[in-house]
DNA sequence: CTCCAAACTGACTCATGAGTCAGTGTTGCC
DNA sequence: GGCAACACTGACTCATGAGTCAGTTTGGAG
C-alpha cells in the first residue's frame, strides 16, 4: 500500500503547518505562510483541505499520531520499569526551550472552538494516562515503585508534568524556572514512591536529552 | 481618594473585556464586543485603550490583581492552617463548569504574543507560589502537614492544579473529568503528608463552593 | 450662565487573510 | 499519442475587525 501523491502532499502540508503553527502560534500561521514554507501556491492548502480550521484539526491528528507511537514504543519496551518511565518522563516532559509545548497551549486555547481538535486532544491525553498506567503497574508489580493508588499517582505525574510545561512556556529560561524543573522532576520521584538510589537514577535518566 | 470619571469607565470596559473574553474567547473577543456590552461606541474603547493589545493585558493584570486581594485575605485569616489551605485550593481550583479556566488557557496562548500580558502571569503566579509557601510552612510548622520540601510540595500542588484544570478545559463535565478531579484531590492531601482524619477534612472543604 | 477640556460618537479607512476559481501543467491509462 | 482526471497556480473577491478622526455632548470651574 504504497502512499500515492496525494497522500505523500497531504503529509507534507501537515508537516509544514505544524512547523509554522511551533514558529508563529496557530492564529498567527495564515494559511499562505505554510504554502510559501513549501513553495508551493496559495490555492494548493485549499485544494488539499477544506478550511484552515480542519488544516488544523488534522495537523495535530497527525503529530499526536506519530508522539503516540513513539510513546507506545517505550512502554512496551522489555527495558525496566524505571528506566521506561524515566524515557517516557522526558518525552512527555518540556525540554529546555519547551518549544514542543507552545503549541499546545496554543492547542488547548483553540480547542475552545474546534471541535475536532479537542477530540483530537482528549485522544491524546487518554493515551498518555493509559501509558503511564501501564509503568506504573508494572513498577509496582516489580517492586520498584512503592505506591498505593496507581489512578492517583498516574494524575500527579500529569498533572506536575502539564502543570511545569505550562510554567516551562510562560516564564521562558529563567533560574526560577530551573528550580521549578527540578523540584518538578523530583516530585515525581516522590509520588512513585522510589529509593533513594532509585531517584537519582530516574532523575539521571529524565535529564538526558531524547 | 474618590475614583474619577475615567478611572471608573476604565475599568468598566476592563469588566466587561473580561466578561466578552471569557465567553468568546480573546482572539474571538472584537473590540466592538466589549463597545456593545457596554452600549457605548466602539471608539471609546479606543479612547481609553491605546490597542486591543493593551485592553487585554490591561483586563488580566485587573482580574489578577482582583484575584490576588482575595487570595491573601485567606491566606492572613488566622484560621488553622489546614482550613485555610483548603479555602486557597477552592479559590484556585477549576470549579465544575471550568468557567474561569478558560480565560486562562487562552492567556497563557497568548502571553506568548503579548509580553505585558505574559508578565502579568508571571506575577500570579508567583504571587501563588509564594501564597502556597506561606500556607505549606504554616502547616509544617504548626504540625499538621508532615512533609520534608516545602518547595517541592508547592511546585507539585500547583502543578496538580493547573494540570487538572487545563484537563477540565478540554474534557468538559465527563465521568473522566469526575475521576481525575478526585485523583488530584487526593493526590494534593497526600503531598501534604495528612493524617487520615486531616484528608477527609481537607477534601470536604475543597468541594465546597466559594 | 459661559466656556473649555475631557468624554464620547459613529462613520470611515485600511490592512489582512481565508477561501474561490478559471485556467495551466502533469500523469498514467487505453 | 491522445485524453481524462487529477494536481496545481496565482490573481482575485470579500468579509472582517482594528484603529482613526472630525465632529458632538457633557460636566463642572469660574
Amino acid at each position: 500500500m504504497a502512499k500515492d501523491r496525494t497522500q505523500l502532499r497531504r503529509e507534507e502540508i501537515l508537516e509544514a503547518a505544524v512547523e509554522q503553527f511551533t514558529a508563529r502560534g496557530i492564529a498567527g500561521t495564515r494559511a499562505a505562510d505554510v504554502a510559501k514554507s513549501l513553495g508551493v501556491s496559495n490555492g494548493l492548502i485549499f485544494y488539499h483541505f477544506e478550511s484552515k480550521n480542519q488544516l488544523i484539526a488534522d495537523a495535530f491528528a497527525f503529530v499526536v499520531d506519530h508522539g503516540l507511537q513513539a510513546l507506545w514504543k517505550i512502554v512496551e519496551d522489555d527495558r525496566p520499569p524505571l528506566e521506561r518511565m524515566g524515557r517516557a518522563l522526558s518525552l512527555y516532559g518540556p525540554d529546555e526551550e519547551a518549544t514542543g509545548w507552545r503549541i499546545w497551549l496554543d492547542a488547548w486555547s483553540a480547542s475552545l472552538r474546534n471541535d475536532s481538535l479537542r477530540e483530537t486532544i482528549v485522544r491524546l491525553n487518554d493515551a498518555w494516562e493509559e501509558a503511564f498506567m501501564a509503568l506504573v503497574r508494572d513498577g509496582v508489580e516489580s517492586g520498584v515503585f512503592s505506591l498505593t493508588d496507581p489512578e492517583l499517582a498516574v494524575t500527579a505525574i500529569i498533572g506536575i508534568m502539564d502543570g511545569t510545561a505550562v510554567q516551562a512556556v510562560v516564564r521562558g529560561q529563567t533560574d526560577r524556572m530551573r528550580s521549578i524543573r527540578r523540584a518538578a522532576a523530583r516530585a515525581v520521584t516522590e509520588v512513585l514512591g522510589l529509593t533513594e538510589t532509585d531517584k537519582a537514577l530516574l532523575l539521571e535518566s529524565m535529564s538526558q536529552a531524547k
